[in-house]
DNA sequence: AGCACGCCGACT
DNA sequence: GTCGGCGTGCTC
């Protein structure tokens, strides 16, 4: 072995980041033809001999070590599921967001291609020497040769269910008697929700009263969701599970399908779409960046309704008559349906559309045609920025602030980020698009790092809309107590009025906001998270936004067993409440996450609204973006002052953000718009700057603020944290690193400008039962920096004293939560 | 993670 | 004397 034989590094889909590694393995005779680095193969792994799936990361010549190497025991695809580009991308996102080679896989390439591997055993047709045999493997070898039936076999040597058998069975191959054989199987199939409906006789069973409650939900819709029913009853999945159990309930799988582009009536070219003058200018300026073929950086900063999208749309289409391909991001694709829309008529086919609404295995489906070069527009969400297409011409990041963009789980990746590695690779132009850029990508953009291009006139010149603020604080003091002030009252009766629509804006769900008691005043909080409980008409009870915990109506104060609690705050159902009120002809749609639990739901709504089957379109932040309704000519945010200050950095720049583009969704048509803004602080800069859609002037102030504070895109703000169900635990584990890096930074006479902040509880201390603190280090995102931050976590992963800790590292990521 | 190796206490 | 407790360390 090893002698001058191919050799395949290989990284395990199991390994923990502190074991993760490229191991070698070599590759047999009969691989060596088809292996490619990309493949998934088959190997024993560990002392253990474990049989493991992993990614052969390279294919090399020689080891040249003459170290022997175990080899290959079965290719898992019979082709690449990753481009040599993506693999690319692999290393890189390993290198960059701390997550081990397979979860970069795994993210990379859709669920659906996972698999799951079965062992086959068979004796070998040879005459063994059974007295030279343990009595275990002897055992084994006679029930191999009497048995005909696969399972059963299959059944006697599972492993799992009887492990004294795994070592004479690794024997018996070892020794040729055995052959082991593997067959790989989808792990999953088609997505499907879990439906719940009653099962006859369900009447005869005996029922708690948790599940008596259920019965009677269904009794009166029929079927429900499992987690539909879990919201309105408060009950969890088990209780289900139990009516289950006593054949009163039963359960089904229903297949979520639709075809992804749906059918396509109209035809349109994009020929037929002419620009104006200034999107002229910025068409030709991006298109020679693209023709020059090398990488580069756009910034496409336009007002809203300044025909952004009919740039992309042209940009697209001569992307493609070059013969290249184009990827379009979008923040999230239910809440863009009108962009899509637009973009199957103009494009067909040549459309694939990646997003998670899409079942698993139309996820697969359209993942291999862009793989295929049949579809040569990718449209998706964050993830789809890893699509396998290839010569990139152009990457257009929609609203490129947006939030969504960003992973908050491993891989801690940002969309920009990685589109900037994959224009790198392809030679092409990353377009970033937005009214209200990032400040980073603004920065660079004035810096030159980014090329800028400026959209300043609205469609058709239609005006922006005029935007005033009105001080609640006047209001209350003048008598008003009312959720709308006089102002917004009035302006709302006017549109109403004119048969025209209205939006109406506020950051919290639910019907109150904040429960407490009326004998000892304090809040009820939730037990797992120590967050105020917000009650929910719609179900009667309190619920945590954060874990999902809900509580009775009617349940007693935790702390002193009063039964007199009064609940206060406002949220979207008790606006919806007010409005109706005191306009019960208008037709109120409230969209938020408590309605729209089916994801078809957004779109069709949203539709509704269009065709002014309601009056008023009332919720949070996700009624904000990217859509357009001509016949919406009022805006009102009722409340978003809390989103001012939730303790992360870049809480201004979202705040000014939505308002500007929630103001921007009025008189989008040919009838001017207003929006009006609520505050209790109306002096406040930002909301002034929003008012005024002074995005320049916002940039002055916070870049002004972002430099004098140091945060990006000063510099880059690493966080690490810490997560653990004993408080004491999580604190340790955070000073063991901040010493860890102490000493780092002193043995490996490293130094490079860094400042730690903490380590501190994070701003919601705990959730769902987990203590949470964290460590910030401002710094330069540099190889050096990375490493450290690796040995950070590998040390700690190693550490036994915190194996009931969690940690995670985040780089330019929310310090927010 | 998952497993083997190894070094100590309570059993036939 | 041996079986098995889990603490320690490695995985091509």
């Amino acid at each position: 072995m090893g002698d001058k034989g191919t050799v395949a590094m290989v990284a395990m889909s199991h390994a923990a980041y502190s074991f993760d590694a490229e191991y070698s393995y070599l590759v047999p005779e009969k691989f060596r033809q088809k292996l490619r680095a990309g493949m998934r193969v088959f190997v024993s792994f560990g002392r253990g001999n474990n049989r493991v799936i992993g990614l052969v990361t390279r294919i090399c010549d020689d080891d040249g070590s003459g170290r022997k190497l175990k080899p290959i025991l079965a290719v898992v695809d019979s082709e690449c599921l990753v481009t040599d580009e993506i693999l690319k991308i692999i290393f890189w996102l390993k290198e960059n967001t701390f997550c081990t080679y397979y979860d970069a896989f795994r993210t990379a390439v859709p669920t659906g291609f996972s698999y799951k591997a079965d062992l086959h055993y068979a004796p070998v047709n040879t005459y063994i020497q059974k007295e030279r045999l343990s009595p275990e493997e002897a055992e084994i070898i006679d029930f191999l040769e009497i048995t005909e039936d696969q399972q059963e076999i299959d059944k006697f040597l599972d492993i799992k269910a009887f492990p004294e058998r795994k070592k004479p069975l690794d024997m018996l191959i070892d020794k040729g008697f055995v052959e082991e054989t593997q067959s790989f199987k989808r792990k999953v199939g088609d997505e499907s929700v879990k439906m719940a409906a009653l099962a006859e006789g369900y009447e005869d069973a005996e029922l708690t009263p948790k599940q008596k409650k259920v019965v009677e939900l269904l009794e009166e819709c029929g079927a429900a969701s499992v987690k539909e029913l879990c919201y309105m009853t408060g009950c969890t999945a088990t209780i289900i599970k139990r009516l289950c159990d006593k054949n009163a309930v039963r359960v089904f799988e229903q297949e979520v399908m639709r075809d992804t582009l749906g059918e396509i009536t109209e035809r349109e070219s994009p020929d037929d779409i002419t620009l104006n003058e200034e999107q002229t200018a910025a068409f030709d300026g991006i298109m020679a960046l693209i023709r020059a073929g090398k990488p580069a950086g756009a910034l496409l900063y336009g007002v809203t309704g300044s025909g952004k999208t009919s740039v992309f749309i042209k940009v697209i289409d001569a992307v493609l008559k070059m013969g290249r391909t184009a990827m379009m991001l979008v923040p999230e694709i239910s809440l863009t349906p009108q962009m899509v829309a637009r973009f199957k008529v103009l494009f067909g086919e040549s459309i694939a559309l990646l997003h998670s609404s899409l079942s698993l295995g139309q996820r697969m489906d359209e993942f291999k045609r862009i793989k295929r070069g049949e579809a040569r527009i990718v449209i998706g969400t964050r993830s789809a920025v890893f699509a396998p297409a290839s010569d990139i011409g152009v990457i257009i990041m929609d609203e490129e602030g947006e939030q969504s963009y960003k992973s908050d789980s491993t891989p801690r990746y940002h969309a920009r980020d990685v589109a900037i590695q994959r224009c790198g690779h392809n030679g092409g132009l990353l377009l970033l698009a937005s009214a209200t850029p990032s400040l980073e990508t603004f920065y660079y953009a004035q810096t030159g790092r980014f090329h800028l291009f400026t959209l300043k006139h609205r469609y058709k010149d239609a005006v922006l809309p005029k935007v005033e603020i009105i001080d609640m604080q006047t209001e209350a003091a003048e008598g008003n107590d009312s959720l709308l002030s006089r102002r917004l009252a009035d302006e709302l009766t006017e549109t109403l009025q004119r048969n025209e629509q209205a939006i109406l804006l506020l950051n919290r769900r639910g019907f109150t906001t904040y429960i407490s008691c009326r004998s000892c005043r304090q809040p009820v909080v939730c037990p797992k998270c120590n967050i105020p409980l917000t009650y929910h008409r719609k179900n009667n009870r309190f619920m945590c936004h954060y874990c999902g915990y809900t509580m009775d109506n009617n349940a007693v104060c935790p702390n002193c067993g009063s039964d007199k609690l009064r609940s206060s705050g406002v949220g979207t159902q008790r606006v919806e409440d007010e409005v109706a009120r005191i306009y019960p002809d208008a037709r109120i749609l409230r969209m938020d996450a408590d309605t729209t639990t089916s994801r078809y739901a957004y779109e069709e709504k949203f539709k509704a609204f269009e065709n002014h089957e309601y009056d008023i379109m009332l919720g949070t932040q996700m009624i904000a973006k990217g859509l357009n309704f001509p016949n919406v000519t009022l805006v009102g945010v009722i409340s978003l002052d809390k989103a001012l200050f939730t303790g992360d950095f870049r809480s201004y720049e979202r705040t000014f953000s939505l308002l500007t583009q929630v103001a921007g969704r009025s008189g989008r048509g040919s009838k001017p718009g207003a929006a009006y803004i609520q505050t209790f602080v109306p002096d406040h800069y930002v909301l002034n700057l929003a008012a005024d859609q002074n995005y320049d002037e916002f940039y002055e102030e916070e870049i002004a603020l972002r430099q004098s504070l140091i945060y990006p895109p000063c510099c880059d703000i690493c966080v690490i944290g810490f997560a653990s169900t004993m408080e004491s635990r999580a604190i340790r584990a955070a000073d063991h690193v901040t010493q860890f890096i102490a000493q780092y930074l002193r043995t490996n006479k490293v130094d490079f400008p860094m400042r730690a902040i903490g380590p501190a509880p994070c701003t919601l201390e705990v959730i769902n039962g987990k203590f949470r603190y964290r460590l910030i280090l401002k710094s330069k995102n540099t190889r050096l920096f990375r490493q450290m931050i690796n040995a950070v976590l590998k040390d700690f992963n190693d550490n036994k004293d915190f194996k009931e800790v969690r940690i995670y590292a985040d780089i330019n990521g929310d310090i927010g939560l």
